[in-house]
DNA sequence: AGCCATAATTGATCTCGATCAAAGTTCAGC
DNA sequence: GCTGAACTTTGATCGAGATCAATTATGGCT
């Protein structure tokens, strides 16, 4: 399933990384044995402090992983300053890019952010080794693909209001473990972004964000339980102010 | 390279296609010559006329493939109507996802379209069996998602001049099969898209695209040999209106 | 050529979100 | 608890692009 949130929507590895406090998705059957093991032993972490450039745009990437503990943007910037965010990185999200020595995008950590780390050369040679880690590492980024798509949708047709309530949506959803169609009652999640970041995403300015969130909370629709904690008492009336199909949500 | 032009970047197979007026490129190498047997044997042409839609988002798609000749869009529709293109596919550009049966985006013959088709099942088959065909189409997948990303700063910071000039630099580039950065003086090219279909790339309204154009030939950035036919007298001038690094160019 | 449907241009006006500006919050550090 | 810096909200105004509405090409057809 692709998120609209994020490029990285499916998650990378499921090795049983051992320290890491979430499990890696497949990409490994868990009969491959051996490459568990040389995968297993290439790991390192790295934790980045809250706004630290993880890599610059255009920089060598010598690593592949994926996000153990906090929230990371693709982002990239024009040289006036604009700045257009084209990716977020949630906990077991993949981060580089095999076979691509260049970063395209900056990574910034958007809080204290730890990686589950690669290097990628060997990482590389293991790919062409295993039959099962390629498929899969074409099939997320498909997914990706998907999303960056979905995400077209949003910043050259939808409203502010529409883009607030999407992205608050699809975070509560990524956040609560739901999908995105499952219009359950209430949901309560906790805001990883500030204001700007959020208008980094969405293509607004963060005084039209801050404005949609204080309508979409006179009307009821969210309850700020602080501002980077938000309630929603009824998650189908978010739903309906996205603009998407009503039944279905705006997955495929 | 990437282009941002479209998901569809690079170029498909390398099978010395018969009839094809073009040659596709590079999935297996030469010397596989059992799948490109087998390819050959697989492959069938069909032709859309204009404004025919191949595959509509949601149905099934039993086919990957190459667009031969014409071009085609890949887009997604609100309910109200509002519509925004995803993708621009050229000639010799990929149609399909392999691995999934359903198609996520409309996509509609833009001219009279020919594509070059390979039954999905088959062609999966051979996927797993061909060691050279899933990593190139992994490349392939990754630079699609890089030009929706690089699409994904247009649509939500560019300014309606800034968006027509890098389509237009887009198309003059890939047309005239020149670099983006090869600021060369005169370049003369077919613009395949109508107004509409500029609007729904760029997420404008095609009053707003006319006016543009209007704007660019009244500076002398472009000249409209025609509607559909447009020459540039000074190249660089008309990236200088892109928004993009100067000295680069869009594309990393 | 002339006709007609479609595509494109141009004009007038409106509106949503940007911009400029000023308070109000929050929280880390003393 | 205070203080100050960063973040957020709110207000006033502006402007780029949307919308509504005519015209004006354009190209396919008989």
């Amino acid at each position: 399933m692709a998120s609209i949130l994020t490029g990285q929507a499916v998650k990378a590895f499921n090795i049983n990384c051992g320290e890491c406090p979430i499990r890696h998705r497949a990409v490994c059957s868990r009969s491959d044995t051996d490459e568990l093991a040389l995968l297993e032993s290439m790991k390192s972490y790295k934790t980045y402090e809250q706004g630290q450039t993880i890599v610059w745009a255009g920089d060598q990437m010598a690593f592949v992983g994926s996000v153990v503990k906090g929230v990371a943007t693709l982002s990239q910037t024009m040289e006036d300053g604009r700045r257009q965010m084209v990716g977020l990185l949630l906990p077991s999200d993949f981060v580089g890019r095999p076979g691509r020595n260049l970063a395209p995008f900056d990574v910034v950590a958007a809080t204290e952010v730890t990686l589950c780390r690669f290097q990628r050369a060997p990482f590389e040679k293991l790919l062409t080794s295993s039959p099962n880690i390629g498929p899969r590492l074409l099939q997320m980024t498909l997914d990706e693909l998907d999303a960056a798509r979905e995400w077209m949708l949003l910043l050259g047709r939808k409203t502010a209001r529409e883009k607030i309530a999407s992205l608050l949506a699809i975070i509560a959803s990524r956040e609560a473990n739901i999908g995105l169609r499952s219009a359950a009652g209430k949901v309560r999640f906790d805001l990883p972004l500030s204001r700007e970041a959020m208008a980094d995403y969405l293509g607004l300015t963060l005084e039209t964000v801050s404005r949609q969130m204080s309508t979409l909370k006179r009307e009821g629709v969210i309850v700020l339980e602080s501002k980077r904690v938000i309630s929603v008492p009824n998650f189908a009336n978010l739903l309906n102010e996205t603009g998407d199909d009503t039944d279905g949500g705006m997955l495929t």
